[in-house]
DNA sequence: AAGAAGTGGGAATACGTTTGCGCACGGTCG
DNA sequence: CGACCGTGCGCAAACGTATTCCCACTTCTT
């Protein structure tokens, strides 16, 4: 095992380097960094001196000259981490892919935090931001006439000039619902969270207009609720009252479905013989522990925050920037839970 | 609402502000940083130059001269993050208010990754490093010798001049078992994760030392296997076979926990009349999604963050730094799947 | 009124790096 | 043998800020 350099007291700068290779400050610039024309002699002798002083460049030195940071900030309000972990961590390897390092902040959804970390990261001159959060209505946003763009993640701004990368919920109700159809089901429950949250309604408006295109309407009313296997639990005997033929519920999240799943077996149903079962969120401690595994809709949160920074990269590289909302495809993953009844 | 200065081009430099204020650069940066003596008038001049211009003074160009970065480096490995996440929640937290930023990075238990990371963050010059990871077996250091100090958070070094900070597993353990047994419960069955795990042998072993104190002695074998549901449905009958009046059971982690109440429930036995349940993380999703809810154990997670970021800005202030392993305290979450039978 | 004491503010330097410009040297060609 | 050209390298400026030193001016003292 190769033992770093022994510069542990101060890093060696490019005088000492310069210095070590007997030439100039300047010489010993382009030589490690391939500018200027010279002796490949030179050129070697500067490379093995770094190299021996383990030299790395200083970049706030270079960001002084460069005018520039390469960092980039990541503001995050869901303390909770379920939904934006995943996507701050596929941002993370978009940007450091891109040699962007990453300033982490959470404003625990705290507007004196978040205002006061966005100072911060302007004061840091970081050279772009991103806003996650956890879905919900649309938000503020961060701040108007900001020196550096900012891409929303699994957050939405009201600001319609704002760009903003969420999750395709209609779609996911879509992919979910043509499964069920697939597998032979027709009469379709729903049991989500509150109709206050745009992704409850979404996923429910997806349903719906699938069900429509087959002639079918879904069985029982949708019932809005919270997101919590709790919920799932009471509101399964809702729906196995008003609609008992029922033969398959499409579930707004993944606790929710765990919490139906248990009333259905209380109650006698099998699934997925009698009621098939689909969840959201694809959270795979929740739907693999579900008993029988379940068939679930992946929003593909890493791909949203890869997007974002990608996205956010362009925006730096001074391309014209979008506004709007735009969404990522969900993916259905399928389990035991749809399995097809024989 | 005070919208933001019209610096949008390029951000403002002391440069900018002395001639605003019709001073010299060294007046301005005085005046601004309250050093040097002068006049109330021109400190007021030069102040009301810099609030108008938006000025910040720039960190790269203060950090370059004071040979300081404020930046950490915060690098995680569990990319599941369930329970690096708090950790990093809680160190930044606590970086944070001491004007420290945080680089984030995510490793994904990619050595390769992890080198390259520890290339960049020191290359950045941050002023010390934060190790987070999943709970497991004590994993090599991140380096030797580096030229920064590093702190492992939830994780543990196998190098011991390093220093790690994890969690009292065996505390829990014996916070777990006092609350059994004061709840009346005398045969106490464990179900845990895999032996493997330096955390399931700790919490195992607080197990049987506190029933020892008491006299007693767990029911039936210590049942190591996986940390999932399935393991728990498992598990559960295995133990109700080898135990058959078994009266609590103490497992390793709340989702054992989950699979064992369910066990418990389809086998006749209530919880907790007949059988008290004790599960580990307070992971509350699953812990109050769980039928009854989950008395559990907190492994304070952001107190472990908090505090080793504390730790790790008193090595940077040059205080000496301890080496070896150090715990936080667990607590005890009590709910309803230990309430006491009357 | 002249010297001393004190105060306000400017010039210069340093941090580490990049880069344009120019100089000296050697070789080639007329 | 002199003019020209290309190569190899050094010099110096620049990025934005903090700090030290020093100078000029005001004010007080005798």
């Amino acid at each position: 095992m190769a033992s770093p350099p022994e510069q542990v007291a101060r890093p060696a700068t490019i005088r000492d380097v310069a210095a070590a290779a007997a030439v100039s400050i300047g010489t010993a610039s382009k030589a490690l960094n391939g500018r200027g024309r010279m002796r490949d002699e030179t050129r070697d002798r500067v490379l093995a001196a770094a190299e021996r002083l383990g030299f790395r460049p200083n970049p706030l030195a270079q960001g002084l000259l460069a005018g520039r940071t390469y960092t980039v900030g990541l503001v995050t309000g869901d303390s909770y981490g379920r939904f934006s972990i995943p996507v701050m961590l596929g941002a993370e390897d978009a940007l450091g892919a891109g040699q962007i390092s990453v300033f982490l902040c959470d404003t625990r959804d705290d507007p004196i935090r978040e205002r006061h970390y966005l100072e911060r990261l302007l004061a840091r001159r970081v050279e772009g931001i991103i806003v996650t959060g956890r879905r919900t209505e649309p938000r503020p946003g961060i701040g108007h006439d900001l020196p550096v763009p900012v891409v929303y993640a699994m957050t939405q701004s009201t600001d319609e000039s704002d760009y903003s990368i969420i999750p395709d919920d209609r779609g996911g109700g879509v992919l979910a619902t043509r499964h069920l159809l697939a597998t032979g089901r027709a009469r379709v429950g729903h049991i989500t969270g509150p109709e206050g949250f745009q992704a409850a309604r979404e996923r429910a408006a997806g349903l719906t207009a699938t069900l429509a295109e087959a002639g079918l309407e879904p069985a029982g009313e949708i019932l809005f609720g919270e997101w919590s296997e709790e919920w799932g639990r009471q509101a399964a005997d809702i729906l196995l009252h008003a609609a008992p033929d029922v033969d398959a519920v499409f579930c707004g999240s993944d606790q929710i479905a765990r919490g139906v799943a248990e009333t259905l077996r209380e109650r006698g149903r099998r699934v997925p013989d009698d009621v098939a079962l689909v969840g959201f969120d694809n959270w795979e401690p929740m739907a693999l522990g579900c008993r029988p595994p379940l068939t679930t809709v992946d929003m593909n949160l890493g791909e949203i925050g890869r997007l974002a920074a990608r996205h956010l990269l362009d925006a730096i590289a001074g391309e014209p920037v979008p506004s709007g909302v735009h969404t990522v495809p969900a993916t259905l993953v399928p389990r035991a839970s749809t399995r097809r009844s024989i």
